[in-house]
DNA sequence: TAAGCGTCGATTGTCGACAGTTTCGGCTTG
DNA sequence: CAAGCCGAAACTGTCGACAATCGACGCTTA
């Protein structure tokens, strides 16, 4: 099995804060598509494999339950969350309500540190579209966006941020890579961090509206590509 | 103690979903204010009250965890979540960058039936103010706004809106009454459902904008009021 | 008297166990 | 040959138990 794999030694897991330690492995198992979406999440089987006992795995599963990462199905067991398309356009939607406020936001507090912290994310994203690296591509994307969310100032959003990049991991990692030329990605980022610079809201969210547009219509296309019919949880 | 109140007689848990039963009990317990912020959740009380033992109070904290309202230390036990001034800024600032969204969307698919469903919902709001009812204003209020959302036809910022709404819940729970004059509270829904039904985007946005900054405003102050100081957690 | 320290009770974190349910495979039967 | 039934294995939901840890109380001491 080996499909929480353990950082890179034999020793299982430390002894502090287990049941954090079981939802972050679960996590990435699940973001690195090793648990794909649909996917059974036995609590004795992760027991055993890391283990320990199903009292801590249960509280793990209960706690990425609420994150909307797997789903409880009573006396049957968890489940990997099974996005459909309905609910990748739902994510999106979400994921620009929330990104158009935090940019204004965060073009009103952007100072000197701000500003070089996002253009040192577009840099590693140049960086990592230039080496071909689908993975890292994808990271740098979201550091990008994720960094707009932090100088944005409001740690709830940047919670609500991560949620929702979680669950698109899921998709983008299902779906392999995100753009057909890696070196668009990072292109599509600048229109936005100039209009970020220059502060004018309307800009921004006209820019951030069309960047995510964008990356939706992919994702969308991609998976509707993928994804046989439409199927009914 | 007597806190987690069962519905009404003696019996007091069915067999069925236990732990989802549980985190409503621990939700609905917070929200009246029976467990103020900062209040300890004792797992082995909980499960004595409840008759059960302490794996399913433990799934629901997690459950509850996740969602925002408990908070765990570890080796210490779960704490119900204190909200600082600046976190229920976060929470409204949130709230309204949601809902601007869901009312703009909410305005394109404003069928018949809709309106009438927002109609009753003011309608009840009304007739709540009237009778001087503060916890039933506030949850018509609290139906009207997420009327607005549901007619999006998001599912997850549906979601997104009851979590935030759960939250604010306890701080207003906490200050008691939302406005001095509780017909001002139905009245000032009247300009939102007005340009929703204009279809006009910029004055939905405008209108939300205001209702929810007076609202906000208002709750900042008395939550001001209330607390003693700035507490860190 | 106030501060520091040690002990005791209470609580948490984790475990193994048990009953009830679901699921999977094989077998029977039309 | 396909469909349905039956039994066994595996799994879930819940429980009680035990060790480790935390907080509080009281005692000692400067």
């Amino acid at each position: 099995m080996r499909l929480l794999s353990p950082p890179v030694g034999l020793p299982v897991l430390s002894e502090s804060d287990l049941v954090r330690q079981v939802a972050r492995r679960l996590t990435d198992a699940i973001t690195r598509g090793d648990l794909p979406p649909g996917a059974k999440v036995a609590e004795a089987a992760v027991a055993r494999e890391l283990g320990i006992s199903r009292a801590p795995v249960r509280e793990a599963a209960r706690l990425l339950e609420s994150q909307g990462l797997l789903c409880a199905h009573p006396r049957r067991g968890f489940f990997v969350r099974e996005l459909s398309p309905a609910d990748i356009d739902d994510l999106y939607d979400l994921r620009l309500c929330i990104e158009r406020h935090a940019a204004v936001e965060a073009a009103r507090r952007l100072d000197a540190p701000a500003r070089a912290a996002l253009r040192a994310c577009l840099d590693d994203l140049y960086a990592a579209a230039q080496r071909d690296d689908a993975a890292r591509t994808v990271e740098a994307d979201y550091r990008f966006h994720r960094k707009i969310c932090e100088i944005a100032g409001n740690g709830r959003l940047l919670r609500l941020f991560d949620g929702l990049a979680t669950e698109l991991k899921v998709v983008i990692g299902l779906i392999g890579r995100l753009y057909d030329d890696p070196h668009a990605i990072a292109r599509t980022h600048e229109p936005v961090l100039a209009a970020l610079e220059a502060g004018h809201a309307e800009r921004i969210v006209a820019h951030v509206d069309h960047h995510l547009g964008v990356a939706r219509r992919e994702v969308g296309r991609l998976v509707r590509a993928l994804s046989p019919g439409p199927e009914a949880p």
